[in-house]
DNA sequence: GAGTTTGAAACT
DNA sequence: CAGTTTCAAACTC
């Protein structure tokens, strides 16, 4: 929610913290209102004009009022005095009398006794006033006399009724320290009234009309006189709800935590068609509302002032600013609510102004938090069509092991989002076309868990948890080994067994199929471990030291695969890694498995993809590719040999390839590094929802930057090349870097965001993780579970762009802003007219765009398609229009000239005129073709 | 294309 | 955590 103007009576006073806007689009009239405002802020006092107008306002009220108090049935009220005798500053105290006054503007004290124990005041007494206010004194259990509390209205009043409550209580007040003020919205019927029940002396203020002006209360004393200001719904709440207000807090309910719950800046519409412009919430206060109904809140108008009585609630589902909440108040989920920024040592209010006009409804609905775990690495790939969390895992079985799998993985939880447990069934398949040492040809499901949490997508596949007998051959024992591919921004967790076997390079394969859900097809020499509808495979499996490496891909789901594919290499002990590239890409070239004879497309290798090299005992040979590198490198670019160990692969031209040439990496090879400080990074969020429509095969590289316009990473299409300078691309400013990419065909200076520098890159990588653990995830993301509504996961931060220019992440991603935003002066909300003006302009400049390359089109191929007219026809004959020359021409001009003129000079009318000239071009026309057809004769025949 | 503006990232 | 600086992209001329 964009920051907005404070409230000038607000800001006078000086103990309103935050003001926040929750909608701004503005009829004329209001923005007239706010111009005017603003104006007056700078140097015209409001105050003063607002003051006479309250004034004359509440003259015709105060009459209303004393009317109506004659009848009322409330005691001891009184109206001492006129109220339009009230000024500004002014103090009417009213000594013992069970009487008050109303104080009407700012900073004008307004003195009533609250009495204990006397007529007045009346035990137990329910207040089901339409409109009911209660104020308590402070201070006023260290009194037993007649309290006489000053209590500060700016800009409003309400009439008041002296009353008081006790016994059993609906509302429990702590009235020690604070003055509770509580604006009761009118009541339904079937709902329960509010009772208040105080140790003391209860003044209510139940209004007979409504007011004028913005319910701003403010308090010059918050230290002592009123510190908050709460309006507590109870429009909804059953009879043996309990709200209580505790030094003015509000608890939202448990089950409604406002964390990390956002919802689009869109005006807070009334059914009337009006909408709450500001929100002012203070510090350090809570909502209760333990019922998880909706809250509703006191509204006032905006341009009357008026305080509607009928039932206010606003949605409450997007604390990010506005309704903020910093941090659970218990472990149950009540948060508080407070505003972003402001002095923390001040008490504020909750204070809800103004809507525009009584009568509206703003509704403040407790959302609840998104339930469901957030995705594992979910990088905005494209080509996916699923929302499906997606874990791509694969095992490997060893030759004579039984292919029951079980395998758990779990993301490491980084926050205290609530995680939830996704089981994945993992069936282990045996093709029957396919020869194997194990006879189990059924299909064990089996359990995956999968902990996501919103945290780091890290991943770890728990040792515990792996049968050794499933994923390795006899004795070896499964080695979880996280993995860190660079340039990736999923993590990679490495299932190895830590066999003991010499691995022959002639190991025949076997290959099986571990499918993870329902299999589609059992894929022949390999092993698909498919969870939702991605695929892992590990292809070409050559022996029980068969190692690899699961990136967890993008937790979309699609139609990608990632294929395993154990290559046969020398037994080697150093570390040797082979990448494999983590997109599909359109080379043709194959990789030749001599075990297996089996030629294996790198085509079909996709984002992740990564092997190990058997025959050695170490945690060498692992194969990772980032998944732009290969075209990268197939591009010639950004590859470097030096110091980079290659593998070669045969291809099936025939050919030794180097395709990869990756440095190796301490830091993702090193054995036994099961706690070494791998860098996740994986994106937690949904792909952006434009990626839906892409079709590309999924990226793991989550595209967080701003080049994931429109949700669509840039990757998918095009990506811009950075001109970084002076972060040497390691930083979060170049956009390659910040997309998990490698630099390639930039502009940047003494980049190192390749492998050239890959230990520079992997430092810098951890220094932004170190800094924001989500750095590489998406920042634009679903707002929530389910939801089809993109978002930006931090919020923009604008301040003079009013988030129409690309400078603002939000406007840049065609999203609105939302809450989270804490932009200034935003104009990208649903409703905004410059948005909308700008909207309709971008549409038409691509529509025009559209039309003219569709013109352009249509004109190419019409030329296409217009036979091409020779000067000479096919029999040799020259054609006439061969004949119309540039002196052809000026002669045909020149005698349609002289026929003119002949016709003036005749005094012709201008019709005769016309129709000689054209008769004139006739002629020429055809001395031309006469022309041609001598030509033609002239021309011998070939 | 140079210079300015802008806001995120980085830094203090 | 807030204020400041740095940085590169967006924008303007």
């Amino acid at each position: 929610m964009p920051n907005q103007i404070p409230d000038p009576t607000v800001e006078q006073s000086g103990d309103v913290n935050d003001i926040y806007e929750v909608t701004s689009p503005q009829t004329s009239q209001e923005k007239a209102i706010t111009s005017t405002r603003e104006k007056e802020q700078k140097g015209v006092s409001l105050i003063t004009r607002d003051l006479i107008q309250i004034k004359e306002e509440l003259d015709d009220f105060s009459h209303q009022l004393g009317n109506n108090l004659e009848d009322s049935k409330l005691p001891g009220l009184t109206i001492l005095a006129p109220l339009t005798d009230h000024l500004p500053n002014k103090s009417v105290p009213t000594g013992n009398k069970t009487s008050f006054e109303l104080g009407i503007v700012q900073d004008c004290k307004v003195s009533f006794p609250l009495m204990k124990d006397t007529n007045q005041v009346s035990a137990d007494k329910e207040l089901v006033a339409p409109f009911t206010m209660v104020t308590l004194a402070t201070e006023m259990n260290n009194s037993t006399d007649n309290v006489n509390t000053n209590v500060h209205f700016s800009g409003e009043t309400l009439p008041v009724t002296v009353v008081s409550a006790a016994g059993n209580s609906a509302v429990n007040v702590n009235t020690s320290k604070q003055q509770v003020v509580i604006l009761q919205k009118p009541q339904p019927p079937n709902h329960s009234s509010l009772s208040v029940s105080l140790p003391t002396v209860v003044a209510s203020f139940q209004p007979v009309g409504q007011l004028s002006k913005p319910a701003t209360l403010v308090c010059s004393q918050p230290s002592t006189v009123c510190t908050s200001t709460v309006y507590v719904p109870l429009t909804v709440g059953k009879n043996s709800e309990k709200i209580v207000v505790p030094h003015s807090t509000v608890t939202i309910p448990q089950q409604t935590p406002l964390v990390a719950q956002t919802a689009p800046k869109r005006p807070c519409l009334m059914p009337s068609g009006q909408s709450v412009t500001k929100i002012m919430l203070s510090k350090n206060s809570l909502v209760s509302n333990q019922s998880g109904n909706p809250v509703a809140v006191a509204v006032t108008n905006v341009a009357t002032g008026s305080i509607t009585s009928q039932q206010h609630t606003i949605l409450l589902a997007s604390p990010g600013k506005s309704y903020s909440v910093t941090k659970p108040i218990t472990s149950t989920g009540p948060s508080v609510m407070r505003g972003v920024t402001g002095n923390s040592n001040k008490q504020g209010f909750y204070l809800l102004s103004p809507v525009k006009s009584p009568g509206t409804k703003v509704t403040m609905i407790p959302v609840s938090l998104p339930k469901s775990p957030q995705k594992i690495a979910p990088a905005p790939a494209c080509g996916t069509t699923s929302n499906f969390p997606r874990v791509a895992i694969a095992t490997a079985i060893a030759g004579g092991s039984t292919p029951t799998v079980t395998t758990t993985c779990t993301v490491a939880k980084q926050t205290t989002m609530p995680a939830t447990t996704t089981k994945v069934l993992w069936k282990t398949v045996v093709p029957a076309t396919v020869k194997s040492s194990t006879s189990a040809a059924g299909s064990v499901p089996q359990t995956i868990k999968l902990v996501a949490a919103s945290g780091l997508p890290q991943v770890l596949m728990k040792p515990g948890n792996l049968p050794a007998s499933n994923l390795s051959g006899p004795g070896a024992s499964p080695v979880v080994c996280p993995i860190q591919v660079p340039g990736s921004k999923f993590p990679y967790v490495r299932l190895v067994t830590a066999s003991t076997q010499q691995t022959s390079v002639s190991t025949v394969v076997t290959p099986r199929t571990a499918t993870v859900g329902p299999v589609s097809g059992i894929r022949s020499m390999a092993h698909s471990a498919q969870v939702g509808t991605s695929t892992v495979q590990t292809v070409g499996m050559s022996s029980n030291q068969l190692r690899f490496a699961v990136p967890i891909v993008p937790a979309i789901s699609g139609h990608s695969q990632v294929k395993i594919l154990s290559i046969a290499s020398k037994p080697s002990s150093s570390a040797q890694r082979v990448l494999f590239p983590a997109t599909t890409v359109t080379t043709t070239s194959q990789v030749h498995h001599p075990a297996s004879n089996s030629t294996l497309g790198i085509s079909q290798l996709t984002p992740g993809t990564s092997a190990l090299l058997s025959g050695s005992n170490n945690m060498t040979g692992l194969v990772v590719l980032p998944a732009q590198y290969l075209t990268q490198v197939q591009q010639g670019q950004q590859v470097s040999s030096g110091a980079l160990l290659s593998t070669n692969f045969l291809l099936s031209s025939g050919q030794g390839q180097n395709i990869l040439p990756v440095p190796v990496s301490a830091n993702t090879e090193t054995p036994n590094s099961h706690q070494q400080a791998y860098i996740p990074i994986a994106a937690a969020t949904a792909p952006p929802q434009g990626l839906e429509s892409v079709t590309h095969q999924s990226n793991p590289i989550p595209a967080p930057s701003r080049h994931q316009v429109n949700g669509v990473a840039l990757d998918c299409k095009e990506r811009r090349p950075c001109n970084c300078n002076k972060s040497q691309c390691l930083k979060l400013y170049c956009d390659c870097f910040a997309n998990g990419k490698f630099c390639n065909s930039c502009n940047c200076a003494n980049c190192y965001n390749n492998l050239d520098h890959e230990e520079e890159r992997q430092k810098a990588i951890r220094s932004c993780l170190e800094r924001n653990p989500m750095a590489f995830h998406p920042k634009i993301g679903k707002s929530k579970e389910g939801d089809q509504e993109r978002r930006h996961t931090k919020g923009c931060n604008c301040k003079r762009s009013g988030c129409l220019k690309n400078y603002c992440e939000c406007y840049e991603a065609k999203i609105l802003c939302t809450n989270l935003c804490k932009c200034v002066g935003c104009k990208n909300f649903e409703d905004s007219s410059e948005r909308k003006t700008l909207m309709h302009l971008a549409d038409a400049a691509e529509f025009r765009v559209q039309q003219q390359a569709v013109a352009k089109t249509k004109i190419s191929s019409q030329l296409q398609d217009l036979p091409i007219r020779p000067p000479i026809s096919a029999s040799g004959e020259r054609l006439p229009f061969s004949f119309v020359k540039q002196e052809v021409i000026e002669a045909t001009c020149h005698c349609l000239l002289a026929q003119a003129s002949d016709g003036e000079e005749s005094q012709l009318t201008y019709v005769e005129l016309e129709k000689l000239v054209v008769k004139e071009f006739g002629r020429c026309l055809m001395q031309i073709i006469e022309t041609a057809n001598q030509t033609k004769d002239l021309i011998p025949e070939t």
